[in-house]
DNA sequence: GTCTATATCCAGATAGAC
DNA sequence: GTCTATCTGGATATAGAC
């Protein structure tokens, strides 16, 4: 008895977690509005009225991806301020793993691009537009302190603002994110020392970084 | 007669237009499906049902603005190609128009995240779905190519590939592009100096990339 | 837990009066 | 050219059987 219901709970936390990669592909792709439950249900392989078993809404499940996209984002955002590197390695690391994330990572491309899409698109459900305008702000806010360290320490080009340069490195990533979910395994990912040329002084050379990518 | 007919002719002109303003705004802040007919129909100031004396669907429009925001922009790369220029100055002049006319140009803004969101929206009728996938690739083309001189030129770094580095162009003027469009008012233009050191080889500073701007 | 059937709503598109 | 009224289809969400 015990062990059936355990079973079976079990299964629908399973079936649960399907649900959502399987909508979070879909929201990703074609955004919102126009991901149908039933286009969910179809690719879970469920009927149209089971997906309210799981799930009380489609904004309810909306809402809860663009909080998980953020919660990694904001964990990974802290993970690399605690590190032990300079802020000049901080991002060159981070570019590297950002891009790689991108090539290899389907799943993590994926939520970069239900916020990119969230984040252009007003027609989302209020609350998922308040946690956006709430969390965004801290990637931004946590590069330009990075930056700031790094001119400090001589690393980072003095003559921009770290505002300025976060938002670059921010908006550089977002744009390479978008092009991967677009074109999907036809991208090749550039190499991320190109990236890094525009915030550190010193001259990173191709070989440097691959040097240090295998660490 | 003739001239009330002309008069006529002009008032359809001018709201035809107002229509397009008003779903280029509505397309590119909330995308196709979750614009609705009534809210371009509010937006201009006509009833729903007007919209179809102008446009045969919601469709019809949205394709046609897709392939005026290709025009423009495809234009535009022609028009920098036949320029009197070293391929180096090509590079930092397009990047300075363009982030000037994300800063300035709201309309051309406008363009650009359409294309950005119709792009990854897997959602959206077939037919714009043929003109991205056809004429998406010539911006990448063209400024590969340009890449690709500059590097016989000895202007352009050498280290990576003409595609690659047109990759990381065009995804970082779109990444850029579409916070804009996401923050309105609040965006900050970046330096486009900054972008411009990823690709040139001689060390352009913030000082000649500000006098350059005035000739 | 899962399905099918259905109520309800809303948006795209049309018809017809002015 | 413009409006209001309406048709029609499709999507969300619920009800109820198994």
């Amino acid at each position: 008895m015990a062990r059936s219901k355990e079973h079976n709970e079990r299964i629908k936390e399973e079936r649960k977690d399907e649900i959502e990669r399987q909508a979070l592909l879909l929201f990703s792709s074609r955004g919102l509005s126009a991901t149908k439950i039933s286009d969910i249900a179809k690719a879970v392989g469920i009927s149209q009225g089971l997906f309210y078993h799981y799930f009380k809404s489609k904004e309810e499940l909306y809402v809860y991806l663009i909080k998980r996209g953020f919660a990694n984002l904001n964990e990974a955002c802290r993970w690399l301020e605690a590190q032990e590197m300079s802020p000049g390695e901080k991002i060159s690391f981070a570019l590297r793993e950002l891009i790689k994330l991108l090539d290899e990572d389907e799943n993590a491309a994926r939520y970069h691009l239900l916020i990119a899409q969230a984040s252009v698109s007003e027609a989302i459900p209020a609350e998922a537009r308040t946690i956006i305008e709430k969390e965004n702000k801290f990637p931004y806010a946590s590069m330009a302190g990075i930056m700031a360290r790094g001119q400090e320490a001589g690393e980072i080009k003095k003559e921009y603002s770290p505002e300025e340069l976060a938002l670059v490195f921010w908006t550089s990533i977002n744009g390479l994110a978008i092009y991967r979910a677009v074109h999907g395994k036809l991208f090749t990912a550039p190499d991320s020392s190109i990236l890094a040329t525009m915030f550190l002084n010193k001259k990173i050379t191709k070989e440097m970084s691959d040097r240090n990518a295998e660490f």
